[in-house]
RNA sequence: GCCGGAAUAGCUCAGCUGGUAGAGCAACGCAUUCGUAAUGCGUGGGUCGUCGGUUCGAAUCCGAUUUCCGGCUCCA
């Protein structure tokens, strides 16, 4: 699950047995979808049972049209490899793709002879027709195709109630539940885009088959459209921006995974924590900081380990202890196995914050007078993620969680609940990431993969749902996506792209104080069990200033941009005089650059414009003179075009303060 | 982890079929002192990711490896 950062599982903060996947694959898709590749839409490319047969009924005449763009994929790969086998294609999201096998490892330059092929199916006009068989016929009929190889387990997944239908253009012939469009000819505005690996039936175990992807429009201006947004979405790349604009660096020396905030990165990501720390502060959380790494012991307790030792990075053991093992000739393997039973100790690099939190807790007696306790840090967490998964900010090895758990009593729950999701509104909105969608993951109540009794679960449903619909989301609730320990919320938000990351989660946790025996004394001074519960506005530091850089593309608001104001002085004579106001501004805590260049004024104010510097600040002779700057913003068209030293610095002021929200500069690339 | 692609100066990239590297921007220097998106001239800068192989000779061909990119898979 990517929930909170998105994270492997930092949505379960808390660890524990494997969830149902399904949904999150479907979410995960989303995630990482990055604009330039259209992934499958698995509503209508799911690879699990008979999705691929979507019905004649529910195809858009868009989906229509790049399905029947596949198959004329299709038709022009077989022409040109008649050996390759065929799995499916299906439309996507943004466009189509087919799956296929082949020996021969398809490159760039054979999409391009595809692509021409392709234009020579749509110019001969062939016509799409379907046909109905048997059972059997169809077997016979992909055997006589030589299409056996996937085709013959696609037919088995079709219901025996349903029809069997064929489509036919030319001499290409596909089993296909349709629909089409008439004629190729309809088809006009596609593109190739690239080939990658895919899974048959997404399963890693099946053999791998090359996935050609491609994308169809109505119309060659739809078409363009489309190319010119990924080239945008490519521009916005927080990869991109992060590099240009010096916020982070991820050092192959360092490691995979591990981000390097530079000095202007660490600003962003220094007024994101004060904020948040400001706001907890506010609402009763006490700021604690724990180690890194900690006990196998601690670990094993709360479950991570050995269950889920491929995702964390491999115990640290004890020098003496490692020299003992070694003289008695004990072996990695054997070493492996002790760390797993027990018999040899070490330390982890926490993949979670939880047990550490829990400890504190522990750490002295609780009466229900003293709950709850609110125990927030900004910790950083390791987990071992795959490789081929690691992409810039958003998916790392180390993130630091702004990370939270509250230990209450059941009747606080619903309270605290909803003290979380208005903390993550009020933060998302902040940000301008206004685009969310709420999502409230329940038990499936058929399985057994859940901890904790009906009635807990219950109750703690209710809480959150109850906390959901008083704040007035409006949420999707979605059976089997809670956590095995608890129900949770989390909050998805979509990028100015219209890409959905998830970030954001508030999680509720009768396992984990189970685990730990924890307590607190009741009016009837007996003991109780507390509840957790795990939350994360931001998810993970990481991931979010990831996505705020994409949502900002660069542009930030002034509060968080590491330059706020340039001073541009008009020529060499005026920098000392810039310099001096600049120390002035720098003292009252303003973020202020001079441009000390020996350029004209254009050139100074095109440096400033491409650094993504929100104001600038012309200093003339004219200005000083007048006591005033010329501002020139970028953020804010409104902003006084001649005021004071004074009025400027007031108006700086309440530009931060108010962490106004950057209004787009629509000169963005006005650069040649 | 799997399939495919890529790696050349700080950045973006060129370098055909092997003959010991090039542009623009950036940096630096000099001149210019300029009014809202690029002033001119000059200089420095690369063991072509790393290791090995083929060859008289490798940025270029082959192998391995590292990292990145796009998918797939995974994601407590």
């Amino acid at each position: 699950m990517r929930t909170a950062a998105g994270h492997k599982g930092e949505s379960e903060i808390a660890g524990g047995p494997p969830r149902n996947q399904r949904g999150s694959r479907r979410s995960r898709r989303r995630d990482s979808r990055h604009p330039s590749v259209p992934r499958p839409d698995s509503k209508v490319a799911g690879d699990r049972g008979r999705s691929y047969h979507p019905g004649m009924a529910t195809m858009s005449p868009l989906e229509e049209l790049r399905h029947s763009a596949a198959h004329i994929l299709a038709t022009a790969l077989l022409r040109l490899y008649p050996e390759a086998k065929l799995d499916i294609g299906p439309p996507t999201r943004e466009g189509f793709y087919y799956d296929v096998e082949l020996d021969h490892s398809l490159h760039a330059e054979d999409l391009e002879r595809i692509e021409e092929e392709m234009r020579r199916v749509v110019k001969e006009n062939q016509k799409f027709e379907r046909f109905e068989t048997t059972r059997a016929e169809a077997e016979e009929l992909l055997r006589s195709l030589g299409q056996e190889r996937f085709k013959l387990g696609r037919l088995a997944d079709i219901p025996d109630d349903e029809a069997i239908s064929f489509y036919r253009n030319g001499e290409f012939t596909d089993l296909c539940a349709g629909t089409h469009v008439p004629y190729t000819k309809k088809v006009k505005a596609f593109k190739l885009l690239q080939v990658a690996g895919a899974y048959h039936r997404g399963d890693e175990n099946q053999p791998q088959l090359q996935r050609i992807y491609g994308t169809a429009f109505p119309t060659r201006e739809e078409l363009e459209a489309y190319l010119a947004h990924l080239e945008e979405a490519r521009q916005r790349d927080h990869r991109r921006i992060g590099k240009d604009l010096h916020l982070f660096q991820i050092d192959e020396e360092v490691g995979q995974g591990l981000v390097l905030w530079t000095p202007e990165g660490g600003i962003l990501r220094q007024e994101l924590q004060d904020y948040i720390r400001g706001r907890l502060n506010q609402q009763g959380y006490a700021q604690v900081f724990t180690p890194h790494i900690g006990k196998l012991g601690l670990f094993r307790t709360s479950g991570h380990f050995p269950f889920y030792k491929d995702s964390q990075f491999p115990p640290v053991v004890e020098g003496e202890e490692l020299h003992r093992l070694a003289t008695e000739g004990c072996g990695c393997a054997e070493l492996a196995n002790r760390l797993e039973d027990g018999s040899v100790d070490g330390y982890l690099l926490k993949p979670m914050n939880c047990p550490m939190h829990i400890r504190l807790y522990a750490g002295r007696p609780h009466s229900y007078r003293s709950l709850p306790v609110r125990l927030a840090e900004f910790g950083t967490v390791y987990r071992w993620e795959q490789s081929g998964e690691l992409n810039g900010l958003t998916r790392v090895r180390g993130f630091t969680q702004d990370d939270a758990h509250i230990f209450c009593t059941p009747d606080q729950l619903g309270g605290e609940i909803a003290g979380c999701l208005r903390l993550t509104r009020e933060i998302l909105e902040t940000l301008g990431l206004d685009q969310y969608r709420v999502r409230l993951g329940l038990r499936d109540p058929d399985s057994d993969k859940y901890v904790g009794s009906a009635e807990n679960w219950e109750r703690a449903e209710a809480a959150l749902t109850a906390a959901v619909e008083d704040l007035g989301f409006a949420y999707s609730a979605e059976t089997g996506e809670a956590a095995f320990y608890g129900p949770k919320v989390d909050f998805v938000v979509e990028d100015a792209l219209g890409r959905e990351w998830q970030l954001g989660t508030v999680q509720v946790d009768y396992n984990l104080p189970e685990r730990f025996d924890l307590a607190y004394t009741g009016a009837d001074n007996q003991k109780h069990r507390p509840v957790m519960i795990h939350r994360a506005p931001f998810g993970s530091l990481e991931r979010f200033t990831g996505v705020l850089i994409e949502h900002f593309a660069g542009n930030f608001p002034t509060w968080l941009a590491p330059e706020q104001v340039r001073l541009l002085p008009m020529n060499d004579e005026l920098v000392p005089f810039a310099e001096e106001l600049a120390a002035d501004l720098r003292a009252e805590g303003f973020r202020v650059g001079v441009d000390g260049h020996a350029d004209k004024l254009g050139a100074k104010i095109r440096r400033a414009e491409t650094e993504k510097v929100p104001h600038m600040a012309v200093i003339g002779a004219r200005e000083r003179e007048a006591g005033r700057v010329s501002l020139r913003s970028r953020i804010r068209p409104d902003a006084p075009e001649q005021p004071t030293l004074e009025e400027f610095r007031a108006w700086l002021r309440g530009e931060v303060d108010s962490k106004r929200l950057p209004v787009r500069p629509e000169a963005e690339g006005k650069k040649a």
